[in-house]
DNA sequence: CCATTAAAGGATT
DNA sequence: AATCCTTTAATGG
């Protein structure tokens, strides 16, 4: 039996309002396991035998178009839950989970999710705030591919990453993980040669710094004018 | 304005 | 060496 200590859990927002007890009780029934970076940690269809926290890492949530495209729905970044069907009766995975850095979850079976939120109803409130969230989400991002340019697309998407995964340095906002061209248009339903040439024409500005997979946002306040302001 | 195609060079394993 | 990532240019919807 693993020991794991419930501060692990202390002060994510899934778990928030939830005292020591709650969270050790929680833990009882949790597996930890990785997964390195590229590995798949559940597929669209599968059978949902697992919900996951992620604690370390960044996870991409893929769908696939019929004609084999592929399509980037969101990143997942530590502290945030995923594969929750159970919390939306359904029985089967909706999209493919894939580890974009390496990755540390825990892991609970899904058949345990209703004698969770049983016990601890804190869990369950905060775990319908986040889904109102997420189509929120959604939502504003349908409305954007719909009416908003190339250009605003991939500032919006880069602007995201940066203030969802960002890491200061000496340069500027750097994005956390290895991300390439390809993943960007995948984001914002462009093509890769699309977003080369955006961040090629924003690093000669001095807007970004970008290299093979690496991105760094130098003046995020003119990306943030360009995403926004009309005209 | 943006996608497609093609070609070529650099980086990574 | 093979594969992946990026850039650039030309063409056309």
């Amino acid at each position: 039996m693993s020991r794991l200590d419930p501060s692990l859990l202390a002060g994510l927002p899934p778990f928030s309002g939830m005292d020591h007890d709650a969270l050790k009780d929680l833990l009882v029934g949790a597996t930890p396991l990785r997964h390195p970076k590229g590995a798949h940690i559940f597929r669209e269809g599968e059978d949902a035998h697992s919900f996951f926290l992620l604690l370390d890492g960044y996870v991409r949530v893929v769908k696939l178009a019929p004609d084999g495209e592929q399509v980037i729905v969101r990143f997942i970044t530590s502290g945030e839950l995923l594969g929750i069907a159970k919390a939306l009766s359904r029985d089967s995975y909706p999209a493919n989970a894939v580890a974009a850095a390496d990755c540390v979850l825990l892991s609970w079976p899904s058949r345990s999710w209703d004698s969770i939120i049983a016990v601890h109803p804190g869990f369950a409130t905060n775990t319908y705030a986040m889904v109102g969230q997420r189509l929120i989400d959604t939502h504003d991002k349908v409305v954007e591919l719909a009416t908003e340019r190339v250009e605003r697309r991939v500032a919006n998407a880069v602007l995201n990453l940066a203030k969802t995964t960002g890491k200061a340095t000496d340069e500027g906002i750097l994005i956390d993980f290895l991300i390439s061209r390809q993943d960007i248009s995948e984001m914002t339903g462009t093509t890769l040669h699309t977003v080369s040439r955006l961040l090629s024409s924003w690093e000669a500005k001095g807007w970004i710094k970008s290299g093979r997979q690496r991105i760094t946002l130098v003046e995020s306040q003119t990306l943030k004018l360009l995403a926004t302001a009309r005209g």
